[in-house]
DNA sequence: CCTTCACTTGACACAGTGTCAATTGACATG
DNA sequence: CATGTCAATTGACACTGTGTCAAGTGAAGG
């Protein structure tokens, strides 16, 4: 396994991107893989160990093309509780769609793969912090719904915000993307806001 | 393919539960439950054109066993609509960790096999049914959250009761069934009862 | 006695992953 | 120019699990 820092390898992570990108399945192999990126297939575990790695490598590779970071961050900006809340349901809610032809390998290989399941199960346990950090700032702004603990609350938004829940409501309810965000939203409030206050309930 | 009945096929399918049963994992190969039925490998395919089949097969067979259209009745019984989708909710809660064994090597397989993932999502179908019918009560009684349509409100009690909702909340959020049940029942009152009328909310 | 039928035995095909040894070709350095 | 290094190639093979096939066995039954 070579450096980090190959042109090789670089190339490999690019190619398997574009093929996730270009809606080639979530099941590309190895040989996909390696014929896109112009090298054998067997030059590319001189790169990384085994296809769970280069799945992961991939990964980490997306977050700096779409600047992960940043994207949740905003919400940090929020003044209430209630702002927060909404401001990062909406941003990861927006995140979803884009993300989901990269993450959806890893998804795949978690039942069978340790390390994959690992690598997105850290994913996931990043944002369980920020929607942690979003019921948090309403419990300082006692704006918590007096029904749920800081904790229970944390996993319900948590789970709500689960991938699964936005591929099963866009792909087999037929959702749009603004109807599954504007839902979103409308129930997070609901479900943690003390009083449910909800401004309105448009049809997306 | 011999006869549906067959004390070969019903030995296969009985290893087959027993197998999951006794949580051997949702990845039983065909050799396992052909050396739990006492028989070849090969001879399993007499009776089973191939692991999917047996499979969905095996779901029926438990369906048998655990009486499962009489489990979802119950909630018709109810004279309300908040009383139905408290027992629909319940009902369908309480059977989740019970056929979650059987039902996870179908999950497994849906992302590869077109059968597997027919045969789960008429599983589901039948259970948005349920969901439905819920709702409808709800709106009958002029008690559905005028924020939702009957659809919207029957997908998103559908998408909240789905096994991967249940398996997240037990497994990565270390809930309780009994915290599970309490919770969901709580939010779809929350979601979709006018006026949010809950009655309290024990920690469980 | 002879057939039938379920099952066994032993073999093989196929996909996809991962491994290995020998080789090639480029580039760099003494 | 000779030599060594290093990435990549070539061709092969192991492994796992599914599914298939042909020939053989053994018991039940007309």
């Amino acid at each position: 396994m070579s450096s980090e820092n190959s042109e090789t390898r670089r190339r490999i992570l690019q190619a398997t991107t574009d093929l996730l990108q270009e809606g080639h399945g979530a099941d590309v192999r190895m040989s996909d893989i390696a014929r896109r990126a112009g090298i054998t297939r067997q030059a590319v575990y001189l790169h990384f160990a085994n296809r769970a790695e280069l799945l992961i490598a991939m990964t980490f590779h997306v977050d700096e093309i779409k600047r992960s970071n940043d994207r949740l961050a905003p919400s940090r900006a929020a003044r209430t509780g209630t702002e927060r809340l909404d401001a990062y349901v909406e941003a990861w809610a927006a995140y979803i769609p884009e993300i989901y032809p990269f993450a959806k390998p890893l998804m795949l290989m978690g039942p069978t793969d340790e390390a994959a399941r690992g690598a997105w199960a850290r994913r996931m346990q990043d944002m369980r912090e920020g929607c942690e950090a979003a019921i948090q700032a309403l419990e300082r702004d006692r704006m918590l719904s007096a029904e749920h603990t800081v904790d229970a609350a944390t996993d319900l938004l948590w789970t709500m915000m689960q991938v699964e829940n936005w591929e099963h409501l866009t792909q087999a309810c037929g959702w749009s993307q603004a109807k599954y965000v504007e839902n979103l939203k409308h129930m997070a409030r609901r479900l943690f806001v003390v009083d449910g206050s909800v401004r309105s309930a448009r049809e997306a």
